[in-house]
DNA sequence: TATTGTTATACTCTATAACTATA
DNA sequence: TATAGTTATAGAGTATAACAATA
């Protein structure tokens, strides 16, 4: 049975992704192309924070884009689904399930929207508002744990490069 | 029929993934959390270029895997699905789909390695040096388009900050 | 006519178990 | 006993088409 991401109170443990990126104690691999391109740079810096944000957030049972629909609804009190898509990069039909499986869990509830009858407003639950000031406590001390090679101005020279990308 | 990345001389064409990021011209969302995190960040803009990346390896037929993979191989002949797999992260069963696709194409060819009898070396072909030497020139000018909003010395220290994190 | 939210569905990616041949 | 490569397969993620209700 596979690793599920989902599993309460799993403790820290390292995905298969991880353990077969190094497993290689073998010949070394010369990859110094690929290091010439920040493409590649990014999503290695991302796969290795989202590795250690998958184990903590286990704790919570949420999924990274769980935690990511949690905060903006905290943020953004009645947001639509076809809002969090648009932020989240995450397309309609897929983001049904994502929201029925916070609702059941009575994280979030929808309450009709105020000017249009057509869609719903997202809202955190008490239990959810709970959830999301621990959440959020424990993302933003992994962000420091996960960026501790980096001086504090390094860090927000990053996060300003990194914005200028996109 | 969902789009292939792969059908061959397929022009530039946006993602779903960024439509759905893109429609938006509705509310704007307060996503200022999200972007105080280098991962969320990192995963961004990751994400932005890797679109552009996808759109122009569509011109040779190749996924951002098998850019790498060819990449790796061109730069270390012989190198085994081992190594392969521990430097790009893929699990052993799922490279050999990825093996096999790009030998059938005759880009790669594998002999048995000198030394280990269980092992294949994996090398490029002259076909497969010869797109190579096209498709790593487009990666280079891409990472100049997709990062032209940052100096050339912003980029290096971008580079730089991103891999002292993993 | 366009948009929100939804169902159904298909394709791709990622993961685990188990096997073989060799070390 | 351990490792390289493979097969089969299951689960998660991502994609499209099409529909009802509302704008």
């Amino acid at each position: 049975m596979p690793r599920s991401a989902n599993s309460p109170k799993s403790g820290p443990r390292t995905t298969a992704r991880a353990a077969a990126a190094q497993d290689g104690a073998t010949e070394p691999v010369d990859s110094s192309f690929l290091r010439t391109l920040v493409g590649y740079n990014a999503r290695r810096a991302a796969l290795s924070i989202i590795e250690v944000f998958m184990q903590r957030m286990s704790a919570y049972d949420l999924k990274v884009v769980e935690f990511s629909m949690l905060s903006l609804v905290g943020h953004n009190p009645g947001i639509t689904s076809r809002q969090l898509c648009a932020t989240l990069g995450v397309l309609p039909p897929n983001l049904v399930g994502l929201i029925a499986a916070l609702e059941r869990r009575g994280l979030i509830k929808r309450l009709p929207h105020p000017s249009d009858g057509r869609a719903m407003g997202i809202h955190l639950t008490a239990a959810g508002t709970e959830l999301m000031q621990e959440a959020e406590q424990t993302v933003a001390q992994l962000e420091v744990e996960a960026t501790s090679r980096l001086t504090d101005a390094e860090r927000k020279t990053l996060i300003r490069l990194l914005q200028k990308i996109y």
